[in-house]
DNA sequence: TTAGTTAGTGCAATCGATTGCGATGGCCAG
DNA sequence: CTGGCCATCGCAATCGATTGCACTAACTAA
């Protein structure tokens, strides 16, 4: 009988049901040596401290008894529990799951887990789930949920919780980040509709109270300059949420007070259809009467009606790297912190086009 | 000074630092108790075994001190977790979201947490991901990568882990489930374009690999006999993957072989969009030429050109009763194993219409 | 020969909470 | 006055792995 699965064999094994799993005296007894001594055989860390003769004994011992090492054993011990937070406003938000897979990509070769928990943008509710967190004993955050003035994450950087932002940062603590570069990514947008021929360009910003918000519309203006085209105020209008709701009552404002426009980039992908669902209201066609572009190449876009131009962001790399920050910085906790902006670019698709004559 | 955030206070307070977090001990001493009295005195089991008095005293000693018990000593001793295991193939696929939402919110309340992994259909990967799931110590596991045969399924339900199926189930295995009423879904969508005047639907099946992909295309055949329509096997042609991807190659491979038919029934919204891609392609117009109906009604369907008619599932409610269910054979092993199947309804947008004449 | 290394291993404490069992003292019935 | 019950509470073992320290040989250097 082959012995490489034996968690596997001894299911079907009737004559040693072995309830328990094998503990490490299980394998120590096994291969005759002391507890100890079988740990240090079964962590490369401690490996050279023993016999390698025994070292070869305690590992067949091991893999005959189908040993799991119990981590929640181990975590007691060492208070390190592989475990990292991952704190996000909505799962549900099409913008996150390609960065979840990112984080858990990398994780998981580190043999780390990731709690996920949604706060769906409730103070309140972020701070009981952080609490909660760690409670948990997780060794470090990864947050995409920071705003601009975020007294919570403050206590936490002073309790020395190791902490990365992602795709939002906090200009002024100084915090870790991973970022797409909004800033090229809306300035690419604008010399884009630039080129066509518009030149009365409206943004539609997502909420200032956070950093891609805020910097998003700062590279807004300056690309409007830098261009040359009209600087009128009246262009620019402000979300309150990054939701198509807000996206489309923002359309109908700068619609309804008669500000004129040939093209709208919008703060992100969903505000951008919830200026298609005024489209449909109103009757306005897309990009005949006015363009869109939006940010951050969620899925399907492509499906749309018509296809959205947008700026593509890696978000699958975005998480990944965050996460090895997080775990850089869990292992060397005096490194100096580093932030990463990771490069985006635009994606040409059919709701851009030449202004109206 | 305020004492109901205790834990956020002694970060600001200079005098004590108190790096560690305070211990059941602490807590037993600062009552003045032993520690096996204020573990008492703490957990409401078994709160009645000690003098109210004396609880008052170590409850306000636990609050003061910003007391959180260590759940990860806890586990060691009760060898409970309070943490499941979530496996799904794929978190990007935007069916899953909202599932994993619903499945949170009960666990959150109920103290637990879940750990989530992705297993690409890959049944190597699965094997290994379960492994390390069991080897955090999850209580239990909810499944949503289930095949009409999966031997790693039936075997971890030998050795007696906790496991409800969720969206797919398998039939002959007694192990409870989650489903969305797929029977009567095609149903609805077949009498939906039946009603409309269209005789030859096709059939673009999911993997019949799945539950779903054999329940939804028995469902369909008995539907177009109830109604009926012509009963071509030609109408119908199975996708090996639940993608757009496999989708199109369907659609391409009924138009090739030149089945006529003027409306399909898709296995889900994933293999409609496939449709979609071909349709786009070869100049085919959606509904004019040929209706399509989708199934789960995924996020942003009603954005596509056109907004695509399809069967809603409730997929929060899908989650939280899967979790419920899970929690439910937690605490009592010995229940019966229960399952559910929950209605679903047709969601009519612009997909469909009478067929051409 | 003797002191001093060094490699290899074991002892026992420890992480923080839980829990079976036993001890204590008060109180009541007989 | 004595035995017994009950309400309270503490002792100590336990969960499984890790690790500082000590110990034993065997070996080296002087």
């Amino acid at each position: 009988m082959s012995l490489d699965r034996p968690s596997e064999l001894q299911a079907g094994d009737a004559r040693a049901p072995r309830q328990q799993p094998a503990t490490l005296r299980d394998v120590a007894e096994a291969a005759g040596v002391h507890a100890t001594t079988a740990s240090r055989a079964l962590n490369p860390k401690a490996q050279q401290l023993v016999n390698a003769e025994t070292v070869r004994r305690v590992r067949r011992a091991a893999e005959e008894l189908g040993y799991q090492p119990n981590p929640i054993a181990r975590s007691l011990k060492t208070s390190k529990s592989s475990t990292v937070g991952l704190v996000i406003p909505d799962l549900t938000n099409p913008l996150f799951p390609p960065i979840v897979r990112g984080i858990e990509n990398v994780l998981e070769s580190a043999g780390y887990s990731a709690l996920i928990v949604n706060t769906d943008n409730d103070p309140q509710r972020e701070r009981a789930l952080i609490e909660s967190l760690r409670s948990r004993q997780v060794e470090g955050l990864i947050i995409a949920t920071a705003l601009l003035d975020h007294p919570l994450l403050q206590q936490l950087q002073q309790q020395d919780v190791k902490i990365v932002l992602i795709n939002r940062r906090i200009e002024n603590l100084r915090m870790p980040f991973v970022v797409g570069d909004d800033a090229t990514g809306i300035g690419l947008a604008v010399k884009h509709l630039a080129a066509l021929g518009h030149t009365r360009i409206a943004h539609l910003a997502g909420p200032q109270t956070t950093s891609t918000g805020v910097v998003r519309s700062r590279a807004f203006r300056h690309a409007v300059r830098d261009n040359g085209l009209e600087e009128d105020p009246a262009l620019i209008v402000e979300c309150a949420h990054w939701s198509e709701e807000d996206g489309a009552g923002a359309m109908r404002e700068l619609l309804d007070r008669g500000t004129r426009a040939t093209a709208v980039v919008a703060g992100n992908d969903l505000i951008a259809l919830g200026c298609y669902d005024v489209f449909a209201d109103r009757d306005i066609s897309c990009p005949e009467d006015v363009s869109v572009v939006g940010f951050n190449d969620m899925p399907f876009l492509d499906k749309l009606r018509p296809p959205l131009t947008t700026v593509g962001v890696p978000h699958h790399e975005l998480g990944a790297e965050a996460a090895r920050m997080l775990l850089d910085s869990i292992d060397e906790p005096e490194r100096y912190p580093r932030s990463l902006l990771l490069p985006v670019s635009l994606i040409l698709r059919d709701s851009t086009a030449a202004p109206p004559a």
